[in-house]
This record gives structure tokens, sequence and C-alpha cells, in this order.
DNA sequence: ATTATATAAGTGTATAAACATATATTAGCA
DNA sequence: TGCTAATATATGTTTATACACTTATATAAT
């Protein structure tokens, strides 16, 4: 669906501005894809998210300041979403070796097939069907990354 | 900044799964700005989208599904907004001559000149900072009109 | 060695988002 | 008319977000 349809309204002062409108309409549309998708396997966006990048240094188990720094939105409370998966026996702490501050987050056996088959389901519904060719993607990703407000 | 320094990893399986990244973290960007601009008037993101949307009918009032119907994020709760609003003298809550199911709302003189006041501030920090030319602009909102999951 | 500073994780709390449900009113129709 | 369904707003409740603060540990400086 097209933005003015979208939001019901078809003046923007500029295409910049429409731009903003844009980024933050499609980003919701995504999140709530994702979040429906996730939702017959008791995960949030955040908790699936935290996963994935777990799963980036399997079987290396990370500090949850580094998971921290992956993540998109950066108010996220990492020990807080680990109490979650931890919870659910997706994730476990250890502890640290080099420093007693840190504590290092590992994927279970049980949190790979859960994260594995969430993403078969999240995948074709998201990323694989956006109707964007790569080099369509590959432009949208240069505009994107001049959007740097408040550096 | 860019994506890759900014969630701290290169590594995408295709620029259509970064892009789908790259929207959701320059939507945060975004809403984290507009937030922060918006602090010292005591409103939040949604709360400013709202007094944005009745000042595009002003003088006139608005029906509460219409300021839905016109928000971005669709699973917002308009009644409480108002609220908030109408606690701030921002808004007033009418009764609908014509049904009376309906409540209607309008901009108090106090909510305009907020309004004006913290547009003053957010505009020139977001949208007028943007590095994009109108040309790139309309291009991005061509690529993001693309995505139009789950319809 | 002792103190101050910095860092990492975790906790507390207030606000907002998401979702289901309730209440009031109108519209459709037998 | 009287009943059912649909619509508009509002409320209740659970979970998540944002942000301040605490605790424990490590580093640096004197």
């Amino acid at each position: 669906m097209k933005l003015e349809q979208a939001i019901q309204t078809g003046k923007f002062s500029s295409e910049k501005h429409k731009a903003v409108l844009n980024i933050l309409y499609r980003a919701w549309i995504v999140k709530t894809k994702i979040s429906n998708e996730l939702k017959p396997f008791g995960m949030s966006h955040e908790q699936y998210n935290v996963l994935r990048i777990l799963k980036g240094s399997y079987p290396n188990a990370m500090r949850v300041k580094d998971i921290g720094s992956r993540l998109i939105e950066k108010s996220s409370n990492v020990p807080r979403i680990i109490d979650k998966l931890e919870d659910k026996k997706m994730v476990q702490r250890l502890a640290s070796p080099e420093d007693n501050r840190e504590t290092l987050i590992s994927l279970t056996t049980s949190g790979i097939k859960i994260l594995e088959a969430s993403t078969r389901s999240v995948q074709p519904n998201t990323i694989q069907s956006l109707a964007l060719t790569e080099k369509e993607a590959a432009t949208l990703n240069q505009l994107l990354d001049k959007i740097i407000l408040g550096e």
C-alpha cells in the first residue's frame, strides 16, 4: 500500500518530509509482520533478534554488552530480554572466566531449534517477499545510510 | 552512521535483508530524535502526531476514528492519546451533532501555539537536516512504497 | 596499598504499546 | 416495531520501552 493510502493524506511539504513518514510507516509494517509471525513461537521481536545475534557467534557464547551493541534499538534492556529467553530455556548464562563483571550468554540446543523453525516462518513472509531486486535494495540502502540524525 | 557500524556487523545474507534491518534502524533513529526534541515540550511522539493531524483540518474538529486512520502506527490507542492532550488543555472533546457515538476533537489555541513552537524545534533537526536531495528522497519513497508485507 | 574512576550487569519505575473487552449508539432488516 | 449486527469510543490488562539507579568488579592514579 502506498503511504498516501495508508495514512489517508496526500499533502507532504516535500519528498524529504514524506520520506521520513514513509520510513516510520514501513518500519512499523515490518515490525508488526515479524511480531505476528513470531507469535506462534511465543517470542517477541526483540527476543528473536537476540537469538539471531547469538547464532552469529554460535557455538561461542557472547557477552551481554556485545549483544546490546548489535541490537538495532539501542535502548533495549538486554538483561531483561535474556531473562525471558532463559525462562524458556533458549539461552543460558555462564560466568566469564576473564572478567567477573561480565556474563556470557549462549544458545541452548533447544534455542537453536526454535530459532531455526521460527526463521523458516519469518523469512519467506518478510525479507524474501519484498518486491525489490537486489539492485533496488542496494540503492535503498545507500539512501537510508544518509539518514544520520543527531550524531 | 552506516548500518554496519551501528549494529556492529557486516554480514547480511542479501541487500534485501540489509534493507529490512536498515529501515528498522533508521526509523528508530528518527523516532528517538523526534522524541528527544519533544521532551522540553512535555509531549510524546504520538501526541505530537495527533496534534499535527488536527492542525491539518483546523479550525474544523475531527472524529477520533479519522485521527486514527491518519496515524502511522495503526495500533495506537487514540482515545488515550486524546486523554493526555486534553489534560494538558491542548485539545478539547466535543459532542458530534450527527452521531452520538462519535466524539469530535479540536485543537485549542494553546494547543496550536505549543504545536507550532515544538515544530520549530523538531523540523530543522529532523526532516530539514536530512542529507538527501529532493530527487533522492523521491527515489527513496518509490522504493519504500514497494514494501507491502501482509496485505 | 588505597582511593577514585570506569565498566558490566542487573533492578526499579514510570510511561507507552498491544490487544481484548465493554458500553453506547446507529443501521439494517424480518 | 423489535431484534440483530455493525460502528465509534472508551476502558482494562499485559507486556514492552525508556531511563535512572544499584551492585559488583576491574582499572588507573597517587
